[in-house]
DNA sequence: CAGCTATATTGCTATAAAGCGATATAATAG
DNA sequence: CTATTATATCGCTTTATAGCAATATAGCTG
């Protein structure tokens, strides 16, 4: 659950396409190994990155191990960006209240 | 400013502890590296991985290279979590919908 | 110019990570 | 119990990264 193990597991591209994948619902390693990609072994372990960093959990169904998502600790990202994200907003408020002083004056 | 560098640089913690250090105000390399702290050399390193990253500028005034957070590219991020922050908060109109419907049905 | 300060670059070592094939484990089917 | 399917784990190679010391470069100051 440590920002660090979110961070980290969001670094590999192929993790990140699982998740986007997860997003139409449940998958199995299997479904995802589909053809010419990457292999079972692979998969599994990107599987258990995301497993340890929380952003996934696993059911299981007869031999299938099925995979959702765990959104609660997608949250703990979107936490650490508050802060950069105020200021964006912040700025843009900024640029916002300038161009109506700028239109006031023009009148 | 691809989504890949961007998330690269922010797997490091040592590169996150700069970007929040940035929200209070540009920074030089050496305010950075302060005591007892990582070496100059490798705070520079971490510096251009966040430039070419996009999250960082650098102006320059005299032999100082402050640095300053460029916000726009931060929102790469945002717009990648929005589908789970969509869900995730869906999830969570369910849930108060049920709530409602729970309550009115108690009355 | 010489010397100083701030930063960048180079070359290195150590550690971690991605991917694979081979193999082990787990659950089901017959 | 045997065979089959689904997944996990092991051992390996290759590539990438963090950190450092040493050195180079750039801008200022005298």
């Amino acid at each position: 659950m440590s920002l660090d193990l979110v961070f980290a597991a969001l670094a590999d591209p192929t993790r990140r396409e699982i998740l986007v994948r997860l997003l139409q619902g449940e998958a199995t390693v299997s479904d995802m190994c589909d053809p010419g990609g990457l292999k079972q072994p692979t998969i599994s372990k990107h599987l258990k990155v995301l497993e340890v960093a929380g952003l996934i959990a696993s059911d299981q169904r007869a031999q299938r191990r099925p995979r959702r998502l765990q959104l609660a600790n997608m949250q703990v990202l979107a936490a650490w960006m508050e802060p950069f994200q105020r200021q964006w907003d912040g700025r843009f408020d900024q640029l916002e209240a300038l161009s109506r002083a700028q239109s006031q004056k023009g009148e």
